[in-house]
DNA sequence: CCGTATCCCAAGAGATACTG
DNA sequence: CAGTATCTCTTGGGATACGG
């Protein structure tokens, strides 16, 4: 069982501050991705999963996983393999936001929005 | 008491998709101008109220404003005084939010985010 | 497989000046 | 007071091609 992970160095902020943080909520996909990750079945996703199920350009998707990282939402853990592979999973941070997450899913279904993320 | 109100006629779309909801979120100064109405001490805001509160510039104040009202979460009073009055206040819609509203920021502030909106 | 590098185009935000 | 009209500048996202 050669496993060798490798969790990226990444330079994760302690402190993120509020505006930052809705400015990404807001950006594209960024719903799309974190309901992917944290409604979805497995807890761990893999780059190629999410370019396929939400149907998002590589630059584009993997801007926003870095900055997902970055704020300190979802972990990027590389396993030194070949082929490469590499799961996104959400942090405790984001854990901790589940529930209101959940909470504004119900709110949605409530007002007639059909799911979240997609744009388009 | 001559109050004559006058609510704009606001074509207020039903039912609204998550992912213009998101991004509107996300939109520079929405979640602070939220936070005035929904957070703040009185229930409804004028324009120069926040404004002056929030440092942005008028026309994009004026946008924002436009867009929240479209998505129905403010609703838009037109006071026919001299000099005009307007006020904002949120609607039921947006109400029924505010629960998963402060839970956001209940988490920020565990997590060493001061404050919502205020970009920069 | 999991990205990065480029280029291009479109949307968005600020500054400023002006109007009902 | 409460906006609108322009204009400009920046940011962001999609397409494509290529690299470890």
């Amino acid at each position: 069982m050669s496993e060798s992970k490798a969790k990226t160095p990444s330079e994760q902020r302690e402190t993120v501050d509020g505006s930052e943080l809705f400015s990404l909520l807001g950006k594209a996909h960024t719903m799309a991705i974190l309901r992917e990750i944290l409604l979805g079945d497995s807890s761990s996703v893999r780059f190629g999963e999410l370019q396929e199920a939400l149907d998002i350009s590589p630059n584009t998707l993997s801007r926003r996983l870095d900055e997902l990282v970055e704020v300190g939402f979802l972990e990027r853990t590389q396993y030194d393999e070949i082929p490469p592979r590499v799961e996104y999973e959400a942090t405790e941070l984001l854990g901790a936001l589940e529930p209101t997450f959940r909470e504004l899913e119900q709110w949605m279904a409530t007002h007639g929005a059909e799911q979240l993320g997609c744009p388009e």
